[in-house]
This record gives C-alpha cells, structure tokens and sequence, in this order.
DNA sequence: CTCTGTGAAGAAGTTCACAGCA
DNA sequence: TGCTGTGAACTTCTTCACAGAG
C-alpha cells in the first residue's frame, strides 16, 4: 500500500466497523468477510477493504479478516488502545444523562472528573464522582484528562473551552449549539441534536 | 440557477445558517453578507454562496441578504414553516435529558407524546406530557405526529422503529447505537454520541 | 467600489473491476 | 472457488475566479 492521504470519512467510520465487530467477537465468530460486516452496517463491500486498506493489508484473501485482530488493529488506529479520561462540564439534564451513559466504555473512554457553575450541585456526589467548582479545572494535568465533554449553555461555551484549552485539554466533544474557537491542535466535535433534527423535514414528502 | 444535484451537505448546513441568521436577527441586523455569514459559521463564504444559490438568487449584490427574508426562505427550504410534532420513545436518563431540550423550539418542534415499556414510568407526568405505554402507539396520525426520537438501548430500537413506521413515521431520530432498517420512504438520522467521540483520539497527538 | 451568482477547475470520496493469493 | 487489495474511473463536493448587478 503506497501512501496516499486517508480520508476523513473513512476515520468517521472506524468506529461503525469496531463496534460490530465487537459485536460478532462475542457471539465467537473468528473471520469475517468485508461482505459480511457491510451487511452488518449497512455500507458498501469496497468502501470497507479501501478503508481497512489505508492502514494495512489485515485481511486473508479467500477468508477475510481475523475478527480479534482487526478489533486490535482499528483500536490501535483510532488510538483507543489505552484508558482516556474526560471531564464532563455541565450537570444539567443532558449532562447527567452522559454520566450514566454506559456507551463510552466500549472505546475506553472514562468520565474521570465533572465540573458545573452552580453552588446547588457543587459538592454533590452523582454515582462516585463529586461535583466539582467549575472555577477549580486545575489539577487535569496530574489526573491526566485531556479529553472534555460540554454540556453547558451555549453561552457558556467558548469561555469553558478557553479554561479546557488552558488547562491542557485537547479533545472536545461539544454539545452546545455553537461554533468553539480554540487553536489548531486541539479537536472539537460538536453534536447538535436539534440541528440534525432540523434537516429531517427536508427529506419528508409532506408538504409545507 | 439552472437545475443541478443539490449535495446532501449543503441541507446539512442550511440549519447552521438558520442557527445564525436567528441570532443576528435578534440583534436587529437588517442585511448580513456571505463573508459575516462565513465569519459567524466558520465556513468558506463561497461555499455558503453556492448552498443558498442552488434554491434561488435570494441575496442583492453590493448588500447581501436580508436576514429575514433569508431566514423565511430556508425555513421553507427544510420545510419547517410548520410546527412539527415528535414522539418520544424511551424515558430514561437520555430521553428525560431530549425533553426538556430547549433547542428543538427553534426550529418548530415540539414533543408532543412519551412513550416506554416501563410500569414504573407509564401513568408519570413529566412537565405537562403523560408517560404513555409503548404498546399504545396508536393515534399517532390521529394526533398529527409524524417524527419520532428513539431514546432507547439498542436492542429494543428495531422493534420500535417498525412498530413507528406501522403508525405512520416517516422521520427518526435515532440514538440507539445500531443500524435502523427502514423502508424508503423513512427518513433516519442516527446520533451515536459514544461513536463521535471514538474518532477524536485519532486527532490527537497522543501516542498509544 | 462591494457583493452575489455561477461555470469551470480542483479536491475528496466512492465504486468498479480485476490481478493475485488462499 | 472465494476473498482481499488497489489502480483507475467515476461521482460528489469545494474552491476559484470573474461577469455583472447595485
């Protein structure tokens, strides 16, 4: 495989292939055929081998791939191959909600520390974690988070991203419907839920 | 304009202008060029040119657009001059988190029905909606609800998604972490927050 | 001058089709 | 035979660059 500039899209995809594969991993199955995982999710054959083939040959011609081996192989690409930390911000509804989501585990990921604004909730312990000031986001080096999960207002945002920033995190995932400026090496990811919801209709046959 | 292919990805960012185009609104903005638009979004102007052209030449050379001009017509474009009306199924922490969800307002969507298979939960008001047994999906047409969010673990997703389209959905917003099979006609958009998150260290500098 | 709208060029992503290995 | 890996073709999306309107 010569070297040629890996598309976003098939990172984006990464994690489509992983959890099925996990998937399949516990029911015992040993090779999988990328006809048969593009069953499973729902993509094209070859859209999956050129995927897989960015990185390296994984698979066996006429068996396919080694399913504990290519979960090791997409682990390590992806970089989810040690335990990461995130700090949760933001302990509203949604907030909460994330802290109880049992579908982080899966890509070792940890919500190791959680911050909010509000003297009601600080202090408060929320399954074993204590809520924390939002003004004490030092001491993330030492805890070793650099990941940060916002859940707060959007007016909140930019300026708990600047303090994230600071304090060394450089991985956002950002549910506040709002664009964060922060320098290049970090990586945000948003996700607003009311915005995918927004583009539904268009694709509706109702009419307006 | 002449008729071309209107690329998925610029529905996908028509509600981020929306987004925008409401704030600037609020503060009394009267006409907004591509270049501000750009600026407050973070895209390429050109780009945003070329999105709002592909639907008609709203904006005046030498001005811009008018805003609320602009703001009408792509609420018409996404087809959200309606007020839409969602069920929601599933009441856990996810799902109580999406009730109250302030965001979904602005883009004309309202919650209009809960659903679980709960007993605990069937019978419960929350705000002013009743918890209603999954099993009575009925009346969804009679009640003018044509979207639902699937805010259940996803092993019980695909046995509610048939059982919503059987009652006339014809929109989902899935956050259950599997693939939805669905007719054509069904619109799915499917939110894995674990998903988003899985590719960010990838992004990182980190070392495995 | 400023700013839109848009054909054309360029970049990115997908699918095809098949050589070659098991 | 069955299946992977991959150049090449194709499609989709983005950016450029500029004519023309205000």
């Amino acid at each position: 495989m010569r070297y040629r500039k890996i598309p976003d899209e098939s990172i984006r995809r990464l994690p489509v292939y992983l959890r099925v594969l996990l998937l399949v991993s516990e029911k015992g199955t040993q090779n999988i055929s990328s006809r048969k995982l593009a069953d499973l999710t729902h993509l094209n054959p070859n859209k999956i081998r050129k995927d897989l083939s960015y990185f390296g040959p994984f698979g066996t011609p006429g068996v396919g791939y080694n399913v504990a081996e290519l979960i090791k192989q997409i682990r390590a690409i992806l970089k989810l191959c040690v335990e990461r930390k995130a700090a949760l911000v933001g302990v509203g509804k949604l907030g909460s909600a994330l802290l109880g989501y049992p579908g982080f585990k899966m890509y070792g990921f940890e919500i190791a520390a959680v911050f909010d604004n509000d003297p009601k909730k600080i202090g408060k312990r929320i399954g074993n974690i204590t809520v924390e000031d939002i003004s004490s986001l030092g001491g993330m080096r030492k805890r070793k988070i650099n990941l940060a999960i916002i859940a707060t207002p959007a007016r909140a945002a930019q300026n708990i991203a600047d303090k994230l920033v600071a304090k060394g995190v450089n991985g956002i995932l950002n549910f506040a419907p709002c664009y964060l400026k922060v320098p290049k090496k970090v990586k945000v990811i948003t996700i607003d839920i009311a915005m995918e919801l927004a583009r539904m209709p268009y694709y509706l046959p109702t009419y307006c």
